[in-house]
DNA sequence: GTCAATAAATGGATTGCGTCTAAGAATACT
DNA sequence: AGTATTCTTAGACGCAATCCATTTATTGAC
């Protein structure tokens, strides 16, 4: 089961194939301008093909992101209510472990070149809303009221994907994101609430 | 200019109508059942005036809170870089200062009714990373290094919007959203950030 | 009253995303 | 050869949102 492909007919393309004829059209004309027709034209299959790749034209950029996610989300939902938060921060830790995509990396870097500024900022609101709406429940269950879980909840989605953002923007070459990730972790402790913070 | 419409056709609807039309319309089917055009034959006007009133099909929820968001936005940008975080502060609670829009609180109390929970969140979302980036943005203008910029910035507009939320889910009759917020204020500066946290 | 100026409504066309379905093509197993 | 399996593909669809040209209703000036 491993190597060889059991039955039925092979892939015409890959994702990988996807994200880089997406990723070369986004470069050159654009996100808004680049249709969905475009990059599967590119790529050489037709537009049908590619919902079965990606869920969607943003997918293509987040879709990495969006797997790991889905494995915390998942993870913090087994979390037993009596836990103390170090389980958390591994489960976010892990979260940003190793994590490297070349497309979304590429387009947050050249995000103003491919008229991406506003798209990246709200589909890293979703998935940060999305993290933080699983942390928020965690809480819940832990005995914390809602209104105190849902900005803790804020606070820690809105750190993963700070470091996510500030990796992006420092090249993506010096230090990962797991690095970034343990800087947001002390930064936070650091965190001046009192008026003059923000 | 106060009251006589000074010159042109007069409106054959309002804000208010079309809001109406929609939440009914979205309490009997659904939100996604619901199309624009059907919200506009309930009203009684075309499909193509509807975008003369709201920019979108969500934007009927959240309008009221978006325009409190665009002052708020550029109250933040206005902000001199030498400021003390009281004057964030300050915005922010202006900000939902005698906030009380039906629709969306209608939305909220009745989101599974509407089918709208997942519509909401991410609506939400957007709202958030809106506050957020420019909470961001002063930090980093009043010298505070990006990351943590993004942090605290998420974590006072998620206390924003889980204000409007918590005010909403207690029935949206007890309480005002300033009175949550303020309720949240506090809960950011008790907030156990060490392990037991979350 | 007539006439411009103005503001809004309207119909219709267009684009693009995302969904769905039925039909076809390529592969492995027997 | 035949069958089950897996994928591709064409095509149609519904809907949101944009755009434009046209029409309708009002005000105010002459």
């Amino acid at each position: 089961m491993s190597s060889a492909s059991r039955a039925g007919r092979p892939k015409a393309s890959s994702r990988e194939t996807l994200a880089e004829a997406a990723c070369e059209l986004f470069l050159e004309r654009g996100y808004d301008a680049t249709s969905v027709a475009d990059i599967t034209q590119r790529a050489g299959v037709s537009r049908s093909s590619f919902f079965n790749y990606f869920s969607s034209k943003s997918d293509v950029l987040w879709s990495g992101l969006d797997e790991r996610i889905t494995t915390a989300v998942d993870d913090l939902a087994a979390v037993p209510h009596d836990r103390d938060g170090a389980e958390v921060r591994h489960i976010l830790s892990a979260l940003v472990a190793d994590f490297a995509p070349d497309s979304l990396a590429l387009a947050m870097t050249n995000s103003s070149a491919m008229g991406l500024d506003d798209e990246l900022e709200q589909d890293a609101a979703l998935r940060q809303a999305r993290l933080a709406a699983a942390l928020a429940d965690l809480a819940r269950r832990s005995g914390v009221v809602s209104l105190t879980a849902d900005i803790a909840a804020a606070t820690w989605a809105g750190a993963v994907l700070a470091a996510v953002r500030a990796w992006a923007e420092s090249g993506a070459g010096r230090g990962s994101v797991a690095d970034r990730f343990a800087e947001a972790v002390r930064a936070i402790a650091r965190l001046p609430w009192s008026p003059p913070a923000i």
